[in-house]
DNA sequence: GCTATATAGATCACACTATGAACGAGATGA
DNA sequence: TCATCTCGTTCATAGTGTGATCTATATAGC
């Protein structure tokens, strides 16, 4: 086994390298996308990341809009100001607190934020596409346990 | 087989969506990691990534960075003096042409950059450990796949 | 040698992402 | 009612990035 060991890590290091290499690939793959996106739909990425997060709620505050973005709420006030002044969004005082904005999608920002989503949706479909069936879901697989290895290894150290 | 259809699509969109959702967050932790550097090193990440250059070419130019970080020669210009700034860079006439400068790390630069890349493996080596040796050659396989996939599309749609 | 043109790098104006401190206005508990 | 808290805004600051313009140098053709 003693003359195993060399090779072993030898392999173990082209792993990592490998690993590194392709992450890096796969991770501009995806900034490419989102500047696609922006460009695409002449709308800011982060204003567009906003508008994706009335998917899940009708009203939001800037509050709830920071914490979801993790972002800092001064930066949601320009964002926000940047939906309304394309007219996506509409921004009404809650009638229960006179401090908090309750900001929603108006017509126009619903039919973006679907076309948004829906093209999102088949970019991912298509990448799935590629795939024959067996290997969708071993990059799943995959996918699941290295974001749990990816966690694991932040918490670790941060 | 009729019957089995509406279950295959239904298979199929949930992956999709199963697969939006494990990219948002292991890019998200990527970058998670990019910022973490930053700011353990005092570098901005632009800076961090023009350093890491250097582990390929001993000198480099201005136009041959911006190749190769993919941004405009202004970027590195600006890059390039904050480098200078923190004394991580030199740059030196070219002799053979006047309008040519080259840049290379100084001492401190490559003993900052060593240590960088340093950390950097580390961190992708520990993320393999987490992993069965049989994990992490189906991860490595899934992701060769998943970027060659990515491309595809990405060559498809832009 | 001289001129037109191409190239390298710097500078500037502009746009976007993001933070944190300070502030005004409204809420709330003692 | 007064101290305190919270919400959203504004402002200064920093970082990432582009494209137009400028200077200086290089080079190909005359």
């Amino acid at each position: 086994m003693n003359e195993m060991r060399p090779f072993k890590d030898d392999f173990f290091r082209y792993q990592a390298r490998r690993f590194q290499e392709l992450m890096a690939e796969v991770v501009q793959c995806c900034e490419t996308r989102t500047a696609y996106f922006s460009e695409k739909f002449g709308i800011p990425s982060a204003e567009l990341r906003c508008l994706m997060l009335f998917r899940e709620e009708k009203y939001l505050t800037v509050k709830g809009i920071a914490q979801k973005l993790d972002v800092a709420k001064s930066r949601v006030t320009k964002i926000v100001s940047g939906l309304l002044e394309k007219g996506l969004v509409t921004r009404i005082d809650d009638p229960s607190d006179g401090r908090v904005k309750l900001i929603s999608l108006t017509r126009e920002g619903r039919a973006k934020s679907e076309e948004i989503a829906s093209l999102s949706s088949r970019m991912h479909e298509m990448i799935l596409l590629e795939m024959e069936p067996e290997e969708r879901k071993m990059v799943l697989t995959a996918l699941e346990r290295l974001r749990t290895s990816m966690e694991a290894v932040k918490e670790r150290m941060m």
